[in-house]
DNA sequence: GTCAAGAAGATTGTTGACAATAATACAAAC
DNA sequence: GTTTGTATTATTGTCAACAATCTTCTTGAC
């Protein structure tokens, strides 16, 4: 891979040749995303500025910066003279979170379901979705399941035409992508979920956006229990 | 010379003494937001931090994370090197925030409705929408109607017991205020408003979530209706 | 008169220093 | 041995100055 390299590029020293469609804070604030995400960061663990200042080679500043954009996101609580921690959502809130997404994608399917756009997006979903019920019979190394449903969650959320809807559900599904992943990681999970993915491609065909709404919500419910179920048992 | 004590005296006069609960930024923000609900800083309109630096007599620095604060909760809107401005969403995006705003009133609604402290909350809910009935029948000056309008969603958000749904409800509702209150200026639609209470309120008495969930979005969907119609009547 | 290029001014972005507060370690008293 | 008060340290909060960039105004050519 000759491209990747993010760090190299994160603070270009003189960058008056390069227009940068990234500030300098959301630069930091991607990197930092990514680590907690990862759980290279962990749940609950203190992010101290002058750290990630040091690390980064910039000042406190923009650090700040950064931590605010990722509070936004809900990955860090900034408290007032404390600084900012990763979040550690309970079960409780976890599952709050989940009904929220539940929700919002039942909005976004019906969405997608009833517009005009929807027969376009018909032969993506297909092969992707065909892509999942391959990579769940025959699940190979890495997390290429998960992969292909983010991916597929990108790709409604965006087609959904809803601007503020997307800028949510993204926020919504990077706080939940830990957990998404821990409720997809058994083969009958994944086999449900497959199912639950198929029929939502047949309501959109159908233009049926009740049955769209329905299978989204219970497409994430499941999920969410699922996560739940895992959530309990490791904490226990 | 004893330090100078920055201005966060402005609305705190002693804080040695007070542990002082909100920041300078949350403070500053707090203003801020005033001003923009209100209507004093008009949509599209550039907030410079110089200005409001001035003003408040403190630095840049508590004011940009203000305008931070301002943008997580969709007030302003924040462009790289061109600062911020207030937000001047367009009648797509103000029927896309209500669309969200009726999913997420709906889940509100159906977790009351579920929900093991609905009993007590009745009553509350009893006086207040006799309140509203009464205000829609004989308007007084003043906007008491919407003012009633905002405290029952302020207290069923908090009754619903999902703080993120509260955190996100919240915000939403703040960007459309404004609107809301277009959406409910003549006779007729607050009529129509009442009535949607008084079922509501129904639903939540017989414990049925589905049709709590049902009639709530219905109520923001009316609202959203008017909203638009007043707001396409108003830019033509 | 219109448009383009450049200069001047205004505004945001970043930095390092200092102040205020919270966290910690330590000592003394009971 | 526990607890309380105090000193030290670590960390966040704020500021003012400087740098980089965008806007606006002027000037000149056509």
């Amino acid at each position: 891979m000759a491209t990747p390299m993010p760090a190299a590029e994160i603070f270009t020293p003189l960058r008056q040749t390069a227009p940068l469609t990234q500030s300098l804070p959301e630069q930091i604030a991607a990197r930092l995303s990514e680590r907690i995400v990862s759980g290279t960061y962990t749940p609950g663990q203190r992010i101290m500025e002058q750290n990630v200042a040091e690390e980064f080679e910039v000042s406190r500043g923009p650090v700040r910066e950064a931590l605010r954009l990722l509070e936004k996101d809900g990955l860090v609580m900034i408290l007032p003279r404390r600084g900012a921690q990763v979040t550690n959502p309970s079960i409780e809130e976890v599952n709050e979170i989940f009904d929220i997404r539940a929700m919002l994608n039942g909005l976004r399917d019906r969405l997608i379901a009833e517009g005009p756009h929807r027969a376009q997006l018909i032969p993506v979903l297909e092969q992707d979705i065909a892509r999942l019920a391959e990579t769940a019979a025959n699940p190979g190394p890495g997390d290429e399941y998960i992969d292909i449903v983010l991916r597929l969650n990108r790709l409604l959320t965006q087609a959904a035409g809803n601007h503020r809807l997307q800028t949510i559900l993204g926020s919504l599904a990077v706080q939940t992508v830990r957990y998404t992943r821990l409720g997809l990681s058994t083969p009958q999970r994944r086999q449900q979920s497959v199912r639950n993915w198929q029929s939502l491609l047949q309501a959109i065909r159908d233009g049926n956006g009740d049955a769209a709404e329905r299978i989204a919500r219970q497409r994430v419910i499941d999920s969410r229990d699922a996560a739940a179920e895992h959530l309990r048992a490791q904490r226990a």
